[in-house]
DNA sequence: CGCGAATGTTACGGGACTGTGACGGCATGG
DNA sequence: CCATGCCGTCACAGTCCCGTAACATTCGCG
């Protein structure tokens, strides 16, 4: 589901032109976004040190730090590599268009540039790069799950979790009672084409497991040789009557 | 059922460079893979009018008709509409890869790859690419499957089955009241190109009624002399012509 | 009733699958 | 520079599953 779907899409916007920032942010809220702006690649980062949004929209021309060298920045951490990213150049700066894509963008936008072509190139990314987790708090049996604070709580108690072992619950969570092989797994929680083993979900599944407790453990189900599942009522054995 | 699963996947290579092309060759035999290789993209047409294969590998510069082009084609006639395709470009090419997956391709690889790389994305590709078993619940009388969970229930009662008790259930309960001989539920259920005896059917038979308990064990009828299959009444002997 | 073929039933050894602990690499932060 | 935390892989162990063999039973038929 995409967030337009389910409350607004949030929209980081780096630029540091105070009329374009302003013209970006109306456009977006118009568009049914929720902007977030900053003004310079250092309080871009403070800002994806949080919540991350579910696209950057950024200046190729920045003071300091250029637009390109965050992308960069942004494409080699784990965290936000799979973060959409849109650049935004001035015309005439075309062969900067093939860095931008190069640097991992994925599309740019031409200055000037109308409302309506940045909103259609917004909801065509987001559509692009959608199959992400609705906002909001999972909840199946004894977890509890909040996507936007990043929090993890069983039967109410705060608990810690890795990056990994955080995404692989919320996918699980998202969607409980359905059987996800190794593979899939791997596809859906660490990206597509990523080459790791099979057996290093068995790894994280186990280390979610006792990061969950013994409250909690069980939720995560091994269905053997299918993969694993979230099964909504722990404690109910399929035994025979 | 993905080739992969029960045999091996036929990739066509669509790659000028001789060198390549066996380091292509030898990747895929390696990775599981059936190659079948040709160096133009006229070639590959003709390749491509006999059996479609399950994934079509395509250099991006090709000699005469570019991969571009072929691409398109493929794309554009029915037959191949579903084709899954992935491009090979030279890095340094990146803006390809826009026209590349607008032009229909699945996936691209950048040049130099590495053969863990190829395989990866390859199986992706198939992955994606694969027929999916129906996803939905199966209802025979007192029996219920959930492809999509791999749960099996008795008159509401979850049971617990191995690998092999699931699958060749799923089979009977996709087709129910028709009989399979013991060689087609192996054909079937374990693969193609498996040589196990006859009498190993009746075995998994065996133990799948008696997992089913006596609500349900008669569900799975025998058929003497001919094989197995799944009645809908229970209780209800089969009336022949 | 007797016989052979087909099927049901039991037992068992090998192997596949998963759980578990440990290790080294890598990036981050001081 | 080191310390820390996270991650991917390896190796080992336990468990479960599966295919085969052997024996028992039932069915079909004369």
């Amino acid at each position: 589901m995409t967030r337009s779907e389910a409350g607004r899409a949030q929209v980081l916007v780096v630029e540091d032109d105070k009329g374009i920032q302003e013209l970006l942010r109306f456009t977006l809220v118009c568009g049914g976004c929720q902007p977030l702006c900053v003004e310079t690649a250092e309080q871009a980062e403070t800002a994806l040190g949080g919540t991350l949004p579910d696209l950057a929209l950024i200046d190729w021309m920045l003071p300091g730090k250029s637009g390109l060298a965050l992308t960069r920045k942004l494409r080699g951490e784990r965290r936000t590599r799979r973060l959409p990213i849109i650049i935004l150049t001035a015309r005439g700066e075309e062969a900067d268009r093939v860095a931008g894509l190069e640097g991992g963008a994925d599309d740019y936008i031409v200055k000037p540039f109308s409302p309506k072509e940045l909103m259609a190139r917004v909801q065509s990314v987001l559509r692009r790069c959608a199959p992400q987790f609705a906002a909001g708090t999972l909840t199946v049996g004894p977890l509890a799950l909040d996507t936007v604070a990043h929090e993890v709580r069983v039967a109410g108690q705060r608990i810690n979790l890795t990056p990994t072992e955080f995404r692989l619950l919320r996918f699980l969570m998202a969607n409980p009672g359905r059987v996800y092989s190794r593979q899939q797994l791997l596809d859906n929680v660490w990206g597509d084409h990523v080459y790791i083993e099979d057996r290093t979900v068995d790894i994280h599944v186990r280390r979610l497991r006792v990061a969950l407790g013994p409250a909690a453990e069980h939720v995560v189900e091994t269905v053997r040789g299918a993969g694993y599942k979230l099964c909504a009522q722990p404690g109910t054995p399929p035994s025979e009557a």
